[in-house]
DNA sequence: CTAAGTGTATTAAGTATCTTAGTACACTTA
DNA sequence: TAAGTGTACTAAGATACTTAATACACTTAG
């Protein structure tokens, strides 16, 4: 469920709160889920408990999960939140287009990847 | 022409680089031309000449540019080269595409979102 | 109530990377 | 010859990441 990837320069923390992210929004945990202990998933994955905590601790400030002493922490589900993900995804691909776009390639081209990139994921 | 974003988590040679990458490949730099001193653009941006250094050694390393001994660096261009970088812009394109996807956005969404990239491109 | 499991907080140390500083050498060109 | 160029090296400082060890407050199962 989750992995860390040492090849990866972008810090444990990171990677694992990301991972957390993509699996409360694309729906695979839901609503008031409760996620692994720190110290569990710490012994898991083999690392640090505080670096487990980091992870949280980004999650929480930016709105995916809360936490409540002694029990756990649980994920947070809320449409505002789900849409301000998806601009900010939207946000990402339109930058990384203009980008395609100025380095000489074309419209189409793009569209055309993102057709084939549609056809990997409905299929 | 080369900015330096302190607030940017990056390295700084990895900023230069990448932004002379973009020069390069956008054809705002031309073949044979040459790159500011190592010197030069470290006064310019009041940062150490090591650390241009640096970001010049990641460029030719990836076959941006050339180095003359006791004359300069100097733009490489070769079709390969682009060919290569354009596969890896539109790898890049997929994969966000696909994270898009996967998080419950809908494919005519991503259209509309490179349709008015493009416009602001082209404009 | 007790014990185990939970989040939270703290301090300290180790490691890696980035950046700067200073110096030196070989090369090219005016 | 002098100035400008790339290159190489060592040393030091700063920052971020990670680990380690410990402690405390809370909740739940028994």
């Amino acid at each position: 469920m989750i992995i860390v990837d040492y090849s990866d320069k972008r810090p444990i923390y990171e990677q694992i709160a990301e991972r957390f992210q993509t699996l409360i929004i694309s729906g695979v945990m839901e609503a008031d889920e409760k996620l692994p202990s720190v110290r569990s998933l710490a012994v898991e994955l083999s690392i640090n408990p505080n670096t487990i905590q980091r992870a949280y601790m980004e999650l929480e400030k930016d709105g995916f999960i809360y936490t409540v002493k002694g029990r756990g922490n649980f994920v947070k589900k809320d449409e505002e939140l789900m849409n301000r993900q998806k601009e900010k995804l939207l946000a990402g691909l339109k930058e990384q287009t203009m980008n395609c776009l100025r380095q000489g390639i074309e419209k189409q081209e793009i569209i055309d990847c993102v057709e084939r990139a549609a056809e990997g994921v409905t299929a």
